[in-house]
DNA sequence: ACTGCCGACATTTTT
DNA sequence: TGTCGGCAGT
């Protein structure tokens, strides 16, 4: 196809008239790529090495520039780095760059199909499936398909929507999939793909949508549609990818689609940061991308601004035991610095009392909590800790683990806005039925089929239902009737769910008091949206963390201390980072230990942990475990083990001598 | 048909 | 640790 260039009379602006003074705040090759301009580039950013300035500074550079923000498209990992970078580049520039497009893969493919809804045959109210309901959704279709097949040994739905996911996302056969994941599974093979057949079917004939189907549509979608193609790829004049080590097959090739107007596509990422392969990432397409894009221009970021020499001397000797290596050695100019500890508690217990009475210390010493990070492999790894601080009256914030909208009170409350939303999805009504007295799977079944045949999305007139559900189903119904009135007033319509469904928690759950107050949150919460359906596709694209409530209503007036999984702290940055845990069967999980490839990305991942840390470093693990049997010694992590004491400085922890009258020193179980 | 209880089990990380 | 499936009782 031939292309002919229109040309903007403000493209070739020359430096002096720009307002920011970009050849001072940025290094040589910083400025390379801030200053770029047209065709393919791939940026190589060392941890620490200002990425995420340098696609500040560019954002800001092309809209002084007079590229208008809405053609410019920035695709981040999560919706927190979209925000930060474009907040950043608004106090660098001005507010126009707000009105760039921008967040996660997930969220610029929804608002492609909403917006084209009518292209695709789907309406454009589908409701969106988070993992849990996409894992109900599969169950519900498991367990009628394991009855009538009488299978045995079928796998489970979680395994089913990881193995339909990886061949989604890697854009592999399913057959390929169950061979290398799961081939234990491999008979199984053809009642498989019919689960996967039935499972889709039933999406479309329910306007449902998963994650993965998200992607997957927005692909068929502009592969099919000429015009949309055309007219999406026109938009975009120039895209920008964060974290492209981190993309799969799938991204690779909607990014190809996205940018095939103007070619001007700049990749920005650390392939020794790659920490996603679980959920299909590919390294190969940011070790590629240069066949990938003939043409294309490398910009390599090297010099380190985050962290002490003594710390990147950690991160450079720990990458040096890759089984596959990289050729990467950050350096910095901070020279000075304190060695990395290497924290050995007697137990978890102990650990946590390290980390919480060194975090007093250091805040003693003015450096605040929000400066302090506390990282680990797992979101449970944290719940010891997260004890200590409370005792200690730490205030801290946790990100990653479980999510706010993941807990079952809030999915029942969201199922009833659901139905609202979406009178097809039938899992919500399955869901919300099944919470009535004296109703189980057979009934709930009976009456969602009976409104999927009669149309209807009310259960008003049932004959089917005896007189003893007929009370329950009144008040349903009522309550139901009152929130479509509410469509737009969705702090409104979750106080009616909420006090509707508050007797039913109460019922349910032993610890209810706990569960209702995050239910009031969620009234609270709800007032930030204009519409149910803004409102749910937000919550799923976007979950809150669990913990991060709690904290936001008891506004403490000291910045929290980060609790984060290192997945979660990804491209964020402390003065002092603990990483705890630090055990083998942990870092590395014991489910890698069998491959070098699976073994490299645990590595990668505490070397993304370490590299979170600018000033102070602290590793830390017990040496013995409490489990169900009792006690039991465990290792520290394989890779931290054989590492000299030049580069990660040992530390002992010693109790301290008590007199006879203190009562403290006898502490609670 | 539904509910509750018991034993088995898998068990990460996120959009 | 909590979730899942099977079983017995109502």
């Amino acid at each position: 196809m031939k292309k002919f260039i229109l040309h903007n009379r403000n493209d070739e602006k020359r430096t002096a008239e720009r307002t920011v003074a970009y050849r001072e705040l940025l290094n040589d090759t910083q400025y390379e790529a801030v200053m770029f301009q047209n065709g393919p580039a791939l940026v190589i950013a060392g941890a620490g090495t200002g990425k995420t300035r340098t696609l500040t500074y560019r954002v800001a550079r092309l809209i002084e520039d007079d590229v208008p923000p809405e053609s410019i498209l920035l695709l981040t990992f999560t919706r927190r780095a979209a925000h930060e970078m474009l907040d950043r580049a608004a106090s660098v520039l001005d507010g126009r760059c707000q009105r760039v497009q921008g967040g996660t893969f997930h969220h610029y493919c929804n608002h492609l199909l909403h917006r084209f809804a009518g292209k695709l045959g789907f309406p454009a109210n589908f409701t969106l499936l988070d993992q849990a309901d996409a894992m109900d959704t599969i169950q519900h279709m498991r367990s009628s398909f394991v009855r009538q097949t009488g299978l045995r040994r079928f796998p489970q739905k979680q395994t089913l929507l990881s193995l339909f996911s990886a061949s989604v996302n890697r854009q592999i056969p399913l057959y390929d999939v169950l061979a290398k994941d799961q081939p234990a599974f491999l008979e199984h093979y053809e009642a498989i793909e019919t689960l996967q057949k039935r499972y889709a079917a039933y999406k479309k004939d329910n306007a449902l949508m998963d994650f993965d189907d998200l992607l997957l549509h927005t692909l068929h979608l502009l592969q099919n549609e000429d015009q949309v193609r055309t007219r999406v790829a026109a938009e975009n004049r120039f895209v920008m990818v964060d974290e492209y080590q981190d993309t799969n097959r799938l991204q690779a090739d909607l990014v190809k689609l996205f940018s095939s107007c103007h070619d001007n596509l700049m990749a920005v990422g650390d392939d020794a940061q790659s920490i996603y392969a679980f959920r299909g990432a590919d390294s190969r397409n940011i070790l590629q991308f240069p066949e990938e894009f003939p043409g294309c221009t490398l910009i390599t970021l090297e010099e380190n601004y985050r962290s002490v020499q003594p710390v990147l001397d950690l991160a450079n000797k720990l990458l040096e035991q890759a089984h596959q290596k990289f050729e990467k050695k950050l350096f910095t100019r901070k020279k000075e610095g304190d060695l990395p500890g290497l924290v050995k508690a007697s137990t978890e217990r102990d650990q946590s009392r390290f980390v919480a009475q060194m975090i007093l210390h250091l805040r003693e010493q003015d450096i605040p909590l929000s400066d302090i990070a506390v990282l680990f492999r797992n979101g449970r790894d944290s719940y010891n800790i997260e004890w200590e601080l409370n005792k200690s009256n730490i205030p801290f914030r946790k990100f990653g683990g479980q999510k706010f909208a993941e807990a079952a009170h809030i999915r029942d409350v969201m199922a009833h806005i659901r139905v609202i939303v979406n009178p097809d999805d039938q899992v919500a009504w399955n869901r919300l039925l099944l919470l009535l007295d004296g109703i189980g799977p057979k009934t709930a079944g009976e009456l969602v089929s009976w409104l999927k045949r009669n149309r209807k999305s009310e259960l008003g007139d049932t004959h089917l239902v005896s007189k003893k559900y007929k009370k329950q189903l009144d008040r349903l119904s009522m309550m139901l009737a009152e929130l479509k009135t509410l469509r737009n007033n969705p702090h409104k319509a979750v106080e009616k769910a909420v006090l509707y469904y508050r007797p039913i928690c109460e019922n349910r759950f032993d610890d209810s008091p706990k569960r209702i107050r995050d239910l009031e949150a969620f009234v609270i919460l709800a007032a930030a949206f204009n519409s149910l359906d803004k409102m749910l596709n937000e919550m799923t694209l976007d979950p809150i963390d669990s913990s991060a409530m709690e904290t936001e209503s008891s506004m403490k007036e000291e910045a929290p201390l980060t609790l984060s999984t290192i997945h979660s702290a990804k491209g964020l940055e402390w003065d002092t980072v603990f990483v705890i845990q630090c055990l083998d069967g942990i870092i590395p999980s014991g489910f890698s230990v069998d491959s070098n490839r699976d073994l490299d990305e645990e590595l990668r991942l505490l070397y993304v942990a370490c590299t979170r840390a600018k000033e102070r470093l602290f590793i830390t693990y017990p040496i013995s475990r409490q489990s169900s049997f009792g006690d039991y010694f465990s290792n520290p992590s394989r890779f931290i083990s054989s590492l000299p004491e030049t580069i990660l400085e040992p530390w002992m922890l010693i109790e301290e001598k008590r007199l006879l009258s203190d009562t403290r020193s006898i502490s609670p179980a």
